[in-house]
DNA sequence: TTCATAAGTAACATCATGGTTACTTTTGTG
DNA sequence: CACAAAAGTAACCATGATGTTACTTATGAA
């Protein structure tokens, strides 16, 4: 398991590697809708060997995206939505001056730009 | 290049395959402050070869991140947001109704939840 | 035209990922 | 206790990801 929030680099890895791969997602998407669903019901529902969802549950709880704990013989899984709050929390602060409206044109104006850049480069060298 | 938007759930996981790796979300950071940087400058921010640098360059394309055009014999870069703004857009409404405030409390309640379904179970079978 | 620069391609090495089957361990129940 | 069920572990295989070096192609400039 991965305590700790992805604060570091590494663990944002952990969280997107996690997030990129569709089973793994629609995972999530299950123990969202039913908490404490154990191991062997959730693998009932995919097509791979139970073996295989349990190496994507480690994924998952590697990237904090699933906690889990012992019940007798069964294991019960929980979605953990806090690291998929914390992306949102980075990124739309990070890119929210490109949220707003002016998105579409973002090549066109980049271009010129460009076009600015690349003068500027030429008039310096003569 | 991959030019759908990530609606179906292969485009998914390019998008978050590309996020997946420090090295391209810093492109993507680098990018965004200086739209129309050519493949050599922005290799030059980095230690592994050029090479290196287009292949994660390919990834982001791939993904709809970067798109690119060629001006002379350079290749000008710039960051699209659009594949970001649309995770965004699915993953906050899928799981909004976990965003607020009553998010500490899941694995508890989701616990009392578990003891019911077994309590449930238990009964059925008696 | 000649040369240097920017980018692209090919081939390869290494490690990670995603899957399998077979076996072991833990634990509830007749 | 004896057995079945749930989970976990080991070993293996095929493929993909990430990096390298060496070479090729395209284009701008002297």
């Amino acid at each position: 398991m991965n305590s700790r929030p992805p604060s570091e680099d590494a663990s944002w890895d952990l969280v997107f590697q996690a997030l990129a791969h569709e089973s793994r997602r629609r995972m999530l998407d299950i123990l969202k809708d039913r908490p404490g669903l154990t191991v062997g019901a959730l693998a009932g529902a995919f097509d791979v060997s139970r073996i295989a969802v349990m190496k994507h549950l480690a994924v998952l709880e590697e990237a904090g995206l699933v906690v889990s704990q012992k019940d007798g013989r069964a294991r019960r899984l929980y979605f953990n939505p806090m690291p998929i709050q914390l992306v949102y929390d980075r990124w739309t602060d990070q890119y929210s001056a490109y949220w707003s409206g002016q998105v579409a044109d973002i090549k066109r104006r980049a271009e010129a730009r460009a076009r600015e850049q690349k003068k500027a480069e030429k008039d310096k060298r003569q």
